[in-house]
DNA sequence: TAACGACCTAGCCAAATGGCTAGGTGATGG
DNA sequence: CCATCACCTAGCCATTTGGCTAGGTCGTTA
């Protein structure tokens, strides 16, 4: 599936040998070719590849082995896989940087993502195009690049002791359920479980992330990319 | 694949009489060199003018008058100034067609925008490379384009008889608030309000958005780009 | 085997919320 | 001048919620 956009790849022209080989993971077409556009007006940088869906994102980075990804996080309808080809990306290829471009900004995301070994966390919306070139640079001299804003997040995350739990499953649905502004009652009707279990679920997941309130769980678990 | 051919902003007066004349207006560089890249593979389509702030959509379409506006209605905090956007340009330029490209999808917003006479809404994640092209060239041709799953909104908005009503800025206040996770008298007190103006607030906006409980409405908020 | 995590259930009580009626002000514009 | 709208306040009451303790099963993994 990324075979045919591989061969759109102006390989040939005036490449240096020394160039950046990179791959982009995002399922926005307009975010792709944007991204594309803008590395390869600067020398150096060679897109080789793209991908759409998790798989895709492996599948890309075991056939090319690039210098760096650059990766939505939210591929699907679940950021915590994003996470998890973070994770499967840095430990199997070290020499393979990777760098988070999202599009919203969530503490938990961000400390994931870094924990899991990406060596970069840019917003989307607050990027500038010379940041781009300027933070892929950074990162293959070994630096951490964090986008405006980012760094407060860490520091924040770095003052508490709190550690990042990730939820489960069930909490999701529960959330979902809260989110659509059914009751707990309905919300046990609707799952096939108690009322009890309900509650139960939304207390984990309250402390997990850190809110108090049905509204904040909402709030918090959508800038999350977690709905 | 002429994407180098593409130097620098090529403007209006060099265009050929027929290609279609565009402005953009996104806050976010990497979705604007994308959009103008894919448009402008395709011959017929001139990007004449970028824009990222409100002020800045309107002095481009005073200036260029184009016959499309690509517009992302998220243009800052505040997305009820993107539809007053729509609507002034519709209103002060017949000719020119409105096409709103969305991040995310809401009904709310989708039936505003088509409302103050918007001719296409497309949601960014759902929409192909070509789709673009398509969908513009059938605004010119005096349809409305409306994405994946946009039409399913409309329909569903045309059944209720509630009017789409607009939420207020002390409304918006109050969510944002109770996004935060406070509590009704610690808004009042952050407000400098009563925790009856709190409430009566909060009644009003679930009215509006139809939802009821704050959850709910915190979640149609931050999907209506309110917050 | 034991430990662990995800999942499920019950009950308690104070606090918060939802939904309602019934008022008030000031600014704006037909 | 009157209507309209955004904004503000009060009180009532049933329901929901947050926060807690105290259990249980099942499957996986050390």
């Amino acid at each position: 599936m990324d075979r045919e956009t591989r061969s759109d790849v102006p390989l040939g022209r005036r490449m240096p040998q020394a160039s950046t080989r990179i791959v982009i993971a995002d399922r926005n077409v307009i975010t792709r070719v944007g991204l594309r556009s803008i590395l390869e007006r600067n020398t150096g940088f060679a897109v080789i590849a793209e991908a759409t869906s998790y798989d895709a994102v492996i599948d890309a980075v075991d056939e090319h082995g690039p210098d760096v990804l650059i990766i939505d996080l939210d591929l699907g309808d679940d950021t915590t896989r994003g996470l998890k080809v973070v994770e499967e990306v840095t430990e199997r290829y070290p020499t393979t940087k990777v760098l988070v471009l999202a599009n919203t900004l969530s503490e938990m995301i961000v400390v994931e993502a870094l924990r899991r070994g990406a060596t970069g966390y840019l917003c989307k919306d607050d990027v500038k195009a010379d940041e781009l070139g300027k933070g892929i640079k950074a990162i293959q001299d070994g630096e951490t690049v964090l986008g405006k804003g980012v760094g407060n997040l860490v520091a924040h995350s770095l003052g508490s002791t709190r550690q990042t739990e990730h939820l489960t499953d069930r909490e999701i649905d529960v959330i979902k359920h809260v989110a659509k502004g059914l009751s707990t009652k309905q919300i046990a009707v609707a799952m096939f479980i108690s009322d009890s279990t309900v509650k139960f679920h939304l207390q984990n997941a309250s402390r997990k992330l850190g809110a108090h309130r049905r509204a904040e769980i909402v709030h918090r678990a959508v800038a999350a990319g977690l709905l």
